[in-house]
DNA sequence: GTCTATATAGGGATAGAC
DNA sequence: GTCTATCCCTATATAGAC
């Protein structure tokens, strides 16, 4: 903890980090489009021009958080196989997207709130080096191995989830968060598997 | 049927009606900053200009499609009094959306992708004519007089249908729609009312 | 790395003719 | 009711000094 050698002044200032930082929060509060260079520049402390120093467009910035929320599912979500998902699959995905969700929910509030930006950005790097998240759960979603009810079941969780702790906000916000996981997995438990048929 | 003394050429035009349901499609699909009244204009066939007739601003052809779904809701949730919302009230609430989303799906699409334009827009409405949906169902939401447990299975239903006919949008498109509601309502029924504890 | 100044484009909105 | 022409503003992005 002692050796390093180039420590900065007080804490690493790593401006990149912090333009994103204010970006995610503007970005989700504001929504991307409403919300300009200047607006970010001003919360910085410095010009609007020298983003473009770290950033190339203000879209580069949108990429960049998007890239943060690839990070968090990373490994998880490469791992699935789309063809071979079982309901048992599924439940894991859930659970552990109810443990990001504890510790990055404004990074996925951003991804709900923004979905036409987000798009756009997959349209236009048509150049199939990026799989998106979103598209791999819908074909993942499509496979008919599995039976239909299953799939929508499959799908209300997700949206349950997303909506219990994300959409409704700090509705909740006196809630102990150790319940509130607990709750939403309960939650998850009764859609999925159900008392009565599946 | 037959008396009408003022019929149109060939079926009722309603130009400001052909207006709001463009920019219901580009809006939803786009979203709503980057969709431009030139847009607009060129699926109507005329000039942007002439839009202005119509509605006196951009943000007023939103307003007009947010009241669209305002009368969707409007008895229902007018009779709706939150102090005193108990549980099989919520489960009445959420069967009838689902009702409402079988048909207008797209109106909730808008209203669930442009949040933060329709946010902006009841902020600058601060003249306290307009009591907001969702601001109704969050106070209703916070009421003490329920468990919380409760109100967290609540606020997942509400988020298990509105994904579940939402946002995976088209993935079920083969499934019919008798089935899907069938499907949506029982997942509802084991999301409130759980086998093990209320 | 961050600044000032500027180029460029596009949007919403209005005026006034038809 | 719809058009053309125009105003005005703000946004992204770049050039070049420090």
């Amino acid at each position: 903890m002692s050796g390093a050698q180039h420590v900065p002044e007080s804490e690493t200032p790593d401006t990149r980090e912090r333009i994103l930082d204010i970006a995610l929060d503007l970005f989700t509060t504001q929504g991307y489009e409403t919300t300009s260079l200047r607006e970010i520049a001003e919360q910085l402390g410095f010009s609007k021009a020298a983003i473009y120093y770290h950033f190339k467009s203000k879209d580069d910035i949108l990429i960049a958080l998007h890239m943060r929320l690839h990070a968090l599912g990373g490994d998880t979500l490469r791992n699935m196989d789309p063809a071979t998902m079982t309901l048992d699959g599924w439940a894991g995905l859930i659970y552990e997207l109810i443990e990001q969700l504890r510790t990055n929910r404004i990074l996925f509030t951003l991804h709900e709130r923004n979905r036409a930006a987000f798009e756009k950005l997959h349209d236009e790097a048509h150049a199939g080096e990026h799989q998106d998240l979103e598209t791999l759960f819908r074909t993942a979603l499509n496979n008919d191995a599995v039976p239909v009810a299953d799939r929508v079941r499959v799908s209300c969780a997700f949206g349950a989830v997303l909506m219990g702790s994300m959409i409704t906000g700090d509705s909740f916000a006196d809630v102990a968060p150790d319940e509130m996981t607990a709750m939403l997995r309960d939650v998850v438990r009764d859609i999925l598997y159900p008392p009565t048929a599946p």
